[in-house]
DNA sequence: CCTAAGTTGTACAAGTCTGTTTGATTTACA
DNA sequence: TGTAAATCAAACAGACTTGTACAACTTAGG
């Protein structure tokens, strides 16, 4: 290996790909039809710059794509998820509910623009975590079991979406979300006790 | 009051009226951007007469969106809401579920042409049993109390519409849909046994 | 300070969508 | 059977979007 090239790019170019990287999740988590102009306006650049970083509307959604569904990662390394699975479930809701719901957005904008397996591909690592977290309370008997797990999995992605949504809705207050999150969702998982 | 005047439409353009809105209420509720084009397709009638009987797609939305919400109402008033609130939250996912599913699909493809005091309008009044329901439920103890009604009125929904769309990208059997809705439901809105 | 990299506005071509018009054709229904 | 109603394909104008091209400008960084 040599000492490394020198970087591709100039330091304001990188800084400009970043901007445009957000602004883009960021209006494709709220119109998944947002166009370039309304991007490149949100990000504070014009629109060909866009197009001088990303040659096509692909390239710039895979980019969003790949950017959130990394965050999301990031996060989840953070979280703790050993020891109890109900403790352990309240921690990954409470730091990642925004994010993952972000996240589900941007990739529902994606599937009218990629190639399915394309996207599969950079969702199936990220939702791993959360499954074999599921997987192990039912084993341990703390999570119901008469539901399979990726039902289970789904139904938590669906209320964290949906509250998000009405947190942009204005019906939900952000600081109240998590915690009836957290409380739907634990009491959905128990095991009924019939 | 005379006779009647005679039907202002004949009987073939009463039929396609019929069909056309029915494609709508398909077509919007799988995607929300369909254009007039799809949806005259998917009627089986030229794109000119779709034109012929609704003069702007925004009255062609809001034509679907309220035969969609007048079908809910229809099934609604159908499944008896009086006895055990429990009870009565299974029968009213079991025959609403997916009807509700569209709904919410075609109310959301609707929010981005028709002005949100038209939407809240039609939709307030559908919405007030099921929020009626999940109230005597709470008042009388059976469901919980620690989570305002709203909250649980919406992950409802939430449920309701992220099974159908599990069910719509294959990765949840038809038939089991209502049972898993009635179970994680039912937990979600027990009492914490704490 | 100088140069190349980066940004910008404008303009363009090609495509889509909406909504309208026209004129020919088919069909309900009296 | 006759007529008004309804349908249809084709073509149009206007708006919007994607992607490309170009020439003028600003700025990073050696």
């Amino acid at each position: 290996m040599q000492t490394g090239t020198p970087p591709l790019r100039r330091a304001d170019a990188r800084h400009n790909i970043d901007r445009i990287i957000a602004a883009t999740v960021d209006c494709l988590s709220r119109q998944p039809s947002a166009s370039i102009a309304d991007i490149a306006h949100a990000a504070g650049v014009g629109r060909v710059t866009v197009y001088g970083h990303f040659p096509t509307r692909e390239a710039l959604v895979e980019a969003a794509l790949k950017r959130v569904l990394a965050d999301g990662d990031q996060v989840l390394k953070g979280v703790d998820l050993g020891g109890d699975p109900r403790i352990a479930l309240q921690s990954l809701i409470e730091s990642s509910w925004l994010l993952t719901a972000q996240a589900s957005a941007v990739l529902e904008a994606a599937r009218h623009s990629l190639p399915p397996g394309r996207i599969q591909a950079l969702h199936e690592s990220s939702e791993l975590r959360v499954h074999e977290l599921i997987r192990r309370g039912q084993a341990e008997g703390v999570f119901r079991q008469d539901l399979p797990a990726p039902w289970l999995t789904d139904a938590l992605h669906h209320l964290m979406k949906g509250a998000a949504a009405d947190v942009s809705s204005g019906r939900l207050a952000a600081v109240d979300a998590p915690r009836w999150l957290v409380a739907t969702v634990l009491a959905a998982y128990s095991v009924p006790n019939g």
